[in-house]
DNA sequence: AGTGCGACCCGAACGC
DNA sequence: TGCGTTCGGGTCGCAC
């Protein structure tokens, strides 16, 4: 399940794989992937574009090209690979990118919930999906100030709103949980009433918890298991995600899980109050 | 504006 | 064994 660590692995293996090539033909077997611009338009625009470089904001892939951006966003499942011209078809293979080097480039999403926006460069920051993206984790200016501004006015709980992509970017549902564990901060504490000290800990530990998995996440992305769909070696480090029922790693407690906004949520009654 | 929640999607796990 | 149901994940869009 790509979160920002794994589209960052994404991103570098890919680099090594498809800079300088040029794409020749584009099939589309899924048209719902392809957002913006029309079907039509988004294959007549990026015939004849090269790789040149790959970055990412957010979980967002950037494919830089000769004219445009191709953003791509993996959502839970997607994932790309390289094929060899022709080779058969898999199942899950939505969108095919034929490249000058005989090689196709695959992207390969089992729930179709993937989305391709391709953007002139010009304006790439400055149009959906990137405009609205919150800081990186990374970012200076994610700063103490800076979260309790946008956090004021919420009332929703914190795990809801570290969610939020227009406030950090990067952060999904297994990585909130580690994030409000480690900083001993309850899932369901009104974003309002999370102090300054405890806004540093998020912040410090966002990082933390982000480059960890980063350096974890890299070789196993294709090793998909878990009914929680965790890939990587990051699964064997979670401290608290997935844990329920199990005795909590620093007071013994067993850990519990509950709903917040619908998605799962695990956190020790003790360490967490 | 802030909030809540269904829709999207389908394979795996679960319940019977 | 087989069948139906539930779950999970990120984001959007709609209703309040």
């Amino acid at each position: 399940m790509p979160e920002l660590p794994e589209v960052e692995t994404v991103k570098e293996t890919l680099k090594r794989k498809i800079l300088n090539k040029r794409i020749v033909g584009v099939n589309i077997y899924h048209e719902k992937i392809i957002e913006f611009p029309s079907v039509k338009e988004f294959q007549k625009q990026i015939i004849n574009q090269q790789f040149i470089d790959i970055k990412r904001r957010g979980k967002w892939l950037m494919f830089e090209l000769n004219d445009y951006y191709l953003l791509s966003h993996l959502r839970m499942e997607g994932k790309y690979n390289i094929k060899k011209l022709n080779e058969q078809l898999d199942k899950h293979e939505h969108v095919v990118f034929v490249l000058d080097s005989n090689q196709e480039l695959r992207y390969n999403d089992v729930r179709k919930f993937g989305k391709m926006h391709l953007i002139t460069k010009d304006d790439v920051y400055d149009q959906v999906p990137l405009k609205t993206l919150g800081l990186e984790p990374t970012d200076k200016s994610l700063t103490v100030k800076y979260l309790k501004d946008k956090y004021k006015s919420k009332s929703l709980p914190i795990k809801t709103v570290l969610l939020d992509q227009q406030i950090i970017v990067g952060i999904g549902n297994i990585y909130a949980n580690e994030i409000l564990f480690l900083s001993k901060i309850n899932p369901l504490k009104p974003s309002k009433k999370i102090t300054n000290q405890e806004l540093q800990l998020i912040i410090d530990n966002t990082n933390l918890v982000l480059k960890s998995a980063i350096e974890a996440g890299g070789t196993t992305i294709r090793s998909y298991t878990s009914s929680e769909g965790i890939h990587g070696r990051f699964q064997h480090k979670l401290l608290v995600h997935g844990r329920v029922g199990q005795e909590c790693f620093d007071c013994k407690t067993i850990i519990e899980k509950i709903k917040v906004n619908g998605r799962g949520t695990y956190y020790c009654p003790t360490c967490q109050k």
